[in-house]
DNA sequence: CTGCCTTAGTTTGGCCGCTGTCCTTACTGC
DNA sequence: GCAGTAAGGACAGCGGCCAAACTAAGGCAG
């Protein structure tokens, strides 16, 4: 026990835990790469003594994080190693988003094999924050039993929602499309879960899950998400982390002023990036006929989708325009923050083909420090499913980040956490 | 010694002495903070033991970091604590600059005393790459003797460039204003100064040491530092690390789309940040008598600033317009990264009076997240001195981020490094 | 001014986690 | 078979932190 617990400030002291924990980490992260990995291995790679890498791997398999995979490498002289891979399929993590429109839930385990994956439609508007959460509630008591009968357990859940969250207490303070001010997601998803939900509650905005999804995807250091569904927002990482800002409003795209000659904006002001390249913006210029149709953004993205595929002039304009506007809100980023890579999703990225092209080319013309500073612009793989992966693999992070979130489980030389 | 200490790949393996630093930076941390440390002091508010900040505190001594201040604490029962305060004055850090038409060399001890601080002209350009970094090893020699002359001891050297700098390897791979490419400075730097150039030498962005300066005084997470002088940049900090982007182009404001239908700027657009802002803009609108006059961009914000103060209308209203396309910029970096103060810098820092207040005008009404992300714009301290300070204050921050770095030191007790 | 109380700081023994060395295990090649 | 080679485990040792006991230094009451 600590001396007066109490009055300590700032981060918590280094101990050897720490040690145990960072190592823990640094060798999972090493058999997650793809490979064959022996101890003997990792412990070149690690910088590790083999002894050590052994206590580690012994510690790793007893938390069900790793498996030894029985087969040798063969054709070398010397004791064939035993090689070692990711196990976790005993461990699950949930990722859970609330939309305008819909709820989705997504289970993984840790070597992100899909449990389940499932998107009910939900108007979270009519049904209010309380019967939002409620509801969301029940699809998870759902998913964590189903996850339960099977003998998985789940390390926690992540869930996206679109709007401003406050991380620490798991509040959304604001989402304007869910007409939401101040609704404590996480203490009311706990409490509603019951003891099933005795698990970490983890609470972010969409457009930042999104992110790390595709950061986990492809991982280069810094990473501009950009989407457009309701509204346009983006996602940036800085450095392998999310760039929240001081009071978590970063991000902002949607009104960044690209054209002040353009048409008026609903924020009062002319010519934002919302209308240019926002999803009302493309059907009213490229299918006039959908606007007062479906009022599901998946749905208007697939039928504009159709449309460019089937060669409609009318549409592939319209995109190419969205192309030239995305491609000078891109180059802003750019010329800012300088990522390695920009992905595009919500609509964008079913449509990517018949926008990207537009995009580098104004991206490559504006570009101040050129070539160097050019990256590629690509359609996310996940499209509207990116953040509800990202709650999941938020979650599935943590466990890797810290291997002794993981629970030990009986097995030879059972000892307490 | 490691097995196979080639074939490491990735961040090496966490062992005791991390844990040693860890908590020797802590407890050090704790010890810069104004107000009077005792070691059980420490001890609660760190969550070590006390046994532990005893030996952690004899080490810093040890290390000439910390001193006794021999005060004790007075008026309460118990025994009085032996009061610890900074010491540092054995050590020292080196900033340089150099510029388009200066050098500056300036020296703090690591309790942030200034041990000396000067700043010749030099025409860099003319000079040449080669010459420029020998005429400033000379200036570093001086310095260096005159510091150990003093007996203390130099950790390190940082030196600012007006240019894209390689971290690593301490190359200069661009920098126009000089007409520099590819200059290996830190290696020729060490070269000249021979044995006395026995230290860290690192060499980085004049604007992104700026901005560590600035956090340093004022460490809000998330800082934006803004400065014009020839060209218009900014160094920008996301949770409390500088952000450099994937291939360090990060930050290029100037050339920020503000005025589609503005005047033609250089790089072939036209209403570039740089067009409205920059100081070649303020003094053709202001100050044209200026315009062919003296050509240090330090002098023109004095001459600047000295009209403003008396009250000429067309420098006020020119400035006035600064502050308008400055607000402008400003509010597109708040929406994108949120920051929690936005410094200005280089000729803005004179004027900073005649221009803020149009700057916050303009960012009140354009922040899309209302009053929750505004944050305050204010003229730095530092002016055009930034640069050094920082150069100084990241060498310094590198014996606070691991006190080891600091050589242990003769004393009772004696141990070898 | 003496003795108790309170708080500061040191000493000592113990534990944890990594290292280095030695040993056993297991397979290839001759 | 038997040597050679590499994998993996056992064990002593060391650095670093913790807990508890101990010594140090002052206030305060009688």
């Amino acid at each position: 026990m600590r001396e007066h617990g109490d009055a300590t400030t700032g981060p918590s002291p280094v101990d050897q835990a720490a040690v145990r924990r960072g190592n823990l980490a640094r060798v999972l992260a090493e058999i997650r790469r793809p490979g064959g990995h022996s101890r003997a291995a990792l412990a070149a790679t690690t910088g590790l003594t083999k002894a050590t890498v052994s206590s580690l791997v012994a510690e790793l398999i007893r938390r069900g994080l790793v498996r030894e995979s029985g087969l040798r490498q063969e054709g070398v002289v010397g004791r064939p190693g035993r090689l070692l891979e990711l196990d976790g399929a005993s461990l699950a993590a949930l990722g859970l988003e609330i939309g305008a429109n819909y709820l989705a839930v997504r289970g993984v385990d840790l070597a992100d094999r899909v449990l389940l994956d499932r998107r009910v439609g939900f108007d979270a508007v009519r049904a209010g924050a309380a019967g939002a959460v409620d509801e969301l509630a029940e699809l998870t008591a759902d998913a964590l039993a189903e996850l339960r009968r099977a003998r998985i357990e789940v390390v926690g859940i992540g869930v996206a929602v679109p709007g401003l969250a406050d991380i620490a207490t798991g509040t959304v303070h604001y989402a304007p499309n869910l007409l939401w001010q101040d609704v404590p997601v996480a203490d009311r998803l706990r409490e509603r879960l019951g003891t099933a939900g005795d698990v970490a509650v983890l609470v972010d905005n969409e457009a930042n899950l999104s992110a790390l999804a595709e950061f986990r995807r492809d991982p280069v250091t810094d990473l501009v998400y950009l989407t457009a569904g309701i509204g346009v927002g983006a996602g940036l990482i800085a450095d392998g982390a999310l760039l929240r800002g001081a009071t978590g409003f970063s991000g902002e795209v949607g009104h960044l002023p690209v054209d002040p000659a353009g048409g008026a904006c609903g924020c009062g002001r002319h010519g934002c990036l919302e209308t240019k390249i926002g999803l009302a913006a493309v059907v009213r210029a490229g299918a006039p006929d959908l606007l007062d149709a479906p009022r599901d953004p998946e749905e208007l993205a697939a039928a504009l989708r159709h449309r460019a595929e089937a060669g409609q002039p009318r549409v592939l304009e319209a995109l190419d325009d969205v192309g030239r506007w995305l491609g000078i809100g891109t180059s802003i980023l750019v010329n800012l923050l300088n990522p390695g890579a920009v992905v595009l999703g919500g609509y964008f990225a079913a449509v990517a083909p018949y926008v990207v092209p537009a995009a580098m080319r104004e991206l490559r013309s504006r570009a101040v420090a050129g070539e160097a500073a050019i990256c590629r612009i690509t359609g996310s793989a996940f499209g509207f499913g990116a953040a509800v992966r990202g709650g999941a693999s938020v979650i599935a992070d943590r466990v890797f980040d810290d291997p002794t979130a993981a629970r030990l489980r009986a097995g030879p030389g059972v000892e307490s956490a």
